[in-house]
DNA sequence: GTAGTAGTATACCGATTGGTATATTGGTTG
DNA sequence: CAACCAATATACCAATCGGTATACTACTAC
């Protein structure tokens, strides 16, 4: 298959969708820019939201399973800690057209159709950074009882670092991921 | 004035942009919401985007406002930061439509049109900062070239927590206020 | 009183929206 | 070869989009 038109679509829909908004983009525009005709779109993924969904499940499934595979605890938060930053600082940097989709869905209005579709992407990262506090808690007991609050701020912080970045008002380098897993260990732990 | 149109059409088109984003909504939906017809709103804002445009001048300028205020610098830096602090947090829980609606714009895809609306807001509050972080560097010689840096990062680190708090995962409460603002200090000596 | 003006409604505009009915193609399977 | 099916295009749909031409009303200024 020299040319996959099912690929191709996801590709402009993602470059569009980041660069003007889901919202701001018609399917017009999205089938003009992959080169092929309306029904072809529809074939694939049955309408526009069907298309954000599957490109939100096929590049939001690598996110996951990079944060995943970071964020296995054993024994040592802080070094858990460092390597899920470094796995979203990398996916953001590798990624910056799909990062910038999310964050913009992220804080999109919650009944926008945008938010919704983003929803069961946020629910799996927050459920993995859950476990991972959850799992570490059982060594350090003060931090019982708040592990969704501790996923939600990590992440928090995470995204607000990759959006600055993401707008150039920072670097993503290794003297800010210092930085942030330092700053975010000493609201955890005091 | 019994009935004031124009301040109508602002309420309910912030309460329509804030639960379902800029562009999901319609002009038709707006007038209908504020019980008026199209040619009231196109005679008092000129368009919709002129109505965005409005709306964040009317309701951010209250929030520069606040900001001002608070920014003033007289040589307590950290107290600086706690009334800084404090104003977003409060003005973010009187007017949480308002700041819901700040965010999915301030997160938007660069070159959309609702994100291209919020940037004078968005540059007023970082020149805001900037001075500050310019003045305060004077008593602390380590700060001196980073005021950029610094107002972008707690401008970001107080939307983060807003975000958080909007969205139910945490509380902006005094003691979320005094981690933040010792986190935030955390970064910027060290 | 009359001229002007701000505010508002009715009725309309062309363009675009997301989505589809129908037909054709080309490969696969029996 | 025949039947089928995934993939694609042409051409179309009603509905909605942002915006406006025109006219009427009510108030103000002179």
């Amino acid at each position: 298959m020299a040319y996959d038109n099912r690929a191709n679509l996801v590709i402009h829909a993602l470059r569009l969708f980041a660069s003007r908004g889901y919202d701001a983009v018609s399917v017009q525009e999205v089938v003009e820019a992959a080169g092929v005709t309306k029904p072809t779109l529809y074939h694939y993924f049955g309408s526009k939201r069907g298309l954000l969904d599957a490109l939100l499940a096929e590049r939001g499934g690598r996110l996951v399973q990079a944060v995943q595979e970071a964020a296995s605890y054993r024994g040592d938060l802080p070094l858990t800690l460092r390597k899920v930053t470094i796995a979203y600082f990398s996916f953001a940097r590798e990624q910056s057209a799909f990062y910038r989709l999310l964050l913009s869905l992220w804080l999109a209005p919650p009944s926008s159709e945008g938010h919704q579709a983003v929803l069961p992407l946020l629910q799996q990262q927050q459920d993995l950074l859950e476990a991972l506090f959850a799992q570490a808690a059982k060594d350090h007991g003060n931090m019982k009882g708040r592990h969704q609050a501790y996923a939600a701020t990590l992440l928090g912080m995470i995204n607000t670092y990759v959006g600055l970045a993401l707008n150039e008002h920072i670097d993503l380098d290794d003297a800010l991921l210092y930085q942030a897993v330092h700053q975010f260990q000493h609201g955890i732990y005091s």
